[in-house]
DNA sequence: CACATAGTACTGGACAGTCTAGTTTGATTC
DNA sequence: GAATCAAACTAGACTGTCCAGTACTATGTG
């Protein structure tokens, strides 16, 4: 009765789509003076559809948004919005694996590197508050709540979500973990359990409320601090050296 | 552009629902021979529609969900849904609250008391499998998906779901530890964040993965058994008598 | 010239909510 | 038990609106 889009890398849309973006490749993007790309009518017009789109997309979720409005807002007439992309459908799918994975990369590229000689309670503080500060935007949430709400009509996106979000942060953390025990910083049996601690304890309370709340419940800087901080006495109370 | 629909418990919807359901209770209810209430017809139409819409809601979302299939799967025409129902708005609204409420007592209920002679850590292991078991059920990650998927569009909902939700069982759970602190069983500043703590310690991850991956991915028993136990461990190296 | 685009009308289908005409239910009364 | 009556109900047609996707013509643009 109600369809279910699953992500279809070779399939039907995906090639049609090949076909398109090659006829689009055609013409080398000139270089700008500057050195930045000089977008050509239909690149421009591409990218106009995609933020238009992706504003609607957040905002209303998919049901909720229609393609006369993205064609108006990105001031492109509906005919082009189809040239673009094949249908809603594809439109969307787009946008939210592109949102995710560029989040998915902002997140791990906030990762700073450990100094031997500072304090490792600090590090880690650092480390908390640089992930809730990347988290905690609008942009981010709205995404979340869009998938999680789509999970069932979209259920590959939010594995997507997944896997480049928290599972990610999460490896990452528990690689590091590993290190800090195996230098005996910390005393780890589980480095992935260790890091789902560390990780929640640091995220779960602001993201939730932020969730359930709205964007205007995403706290301040300092209050974030704090946060970090709480939440990291308690990992090294656990997994500190005693 | 798009509606925004606030709760609105004395306003016209309930008014003139108020009206009907008094016109229903001017027949009473028979009293069944084994004492249990005996529906009439009415009444049972009436269930018939919420259980329905319940369903279709959960699965495919407030824009996803039609309300000629609602009156087909509870076997009622449709003038008989908006008999009972003013809109599809208040239908949804009714059904959300109702569902938060009781899934809120549910887990409110499944506290269990503290006999002074156990172990506290013991005692806690208990108190977050049962949350966890009480929490992660099909229904309640579903209801908890579609409230978030609905955020910008019904802000009261979601709001109303954190206060029953996370926000009551911290509450209770901040209250606990205070006792626990004053008994000298726990060291704790601040009640509020150590139940923050203690609860995202246990849900947030099984919490966050089904909510991502569908209700597939809901742990086993001996998997929140365990879950619960690392949980614990970690709150009571943080906050217990050192 | 070739191609992208604008503008706009159109198709086909879905859906919230209403209307109407007739039927069922169950309590009351004779 | 039969007649009566009001409220609840069914079935389905209907209205008005919305919307994904298409068609077509005219107008830029490289």
């Amino acid at each position: 009765m109600c369809q279910r889009y699953t992500l279809d890398p070779i399939g039907n849309h995906a090639r049609v789509q090949q076909l398109r973006v090659s006829g689009f490749m055609t013409k080398v993007t000139s270089i700008h003076p500057a050195g930045t790309a000089e977008p050509n009518r239909s690149e421009r017009k591409h990218k106009a559809i995609l933020d238009a789109a992706t504003e609607v997309f957040l905002q209303n979720g998919y049901l909720g948004t229609n393609m006369d409005d993205i064609a108006a807002r990105s001031a492109v007439s509906k005919q082009t919005v189809y040239k673009h992309f094949e249908s809603k459908e594809a439109l969307f799918v787009e946008i939210v694996t592109s949102m995710v994975s560029v989040a998915g990369d902002r997140v791990h590229s906030q990762i700073p590197e450990f100094q031997g000689s500072e304090d490792l309670a600090e590090y880690l503080s650092n480390y908390a508050y640089q992930q809730l500060i990347v988290v905690l935007t609008p942009r981010l949430m709205q995404l979340r709540r869009l998938v999680i709400g789509e999970v069932s009509r979209f259920p590959e996106l939010a594995k997507v979500l997944y896997e480049r979000g928290p599972k990610r942060a999460m490896m990452a953390l528990a690689a590091n973990f590993a290190v800090f025990a195996e230098r005996g910083l910390l005393e780890i049996e589980d480095p992935a359990i260790a890091a789902s601690h560390f990780n929640w304890l640091v995220m779960a309370e602001p993201v939730n409320q932020v969730m359930l709340l709205g964007d205007g419940a995403i706290p301040k800087l300092d209050a974030l601090r704090r946060h970090a901080e709480q939440g990291v006495s308690v990992f090294m109370a656990a997994y500190g050296r005693k």
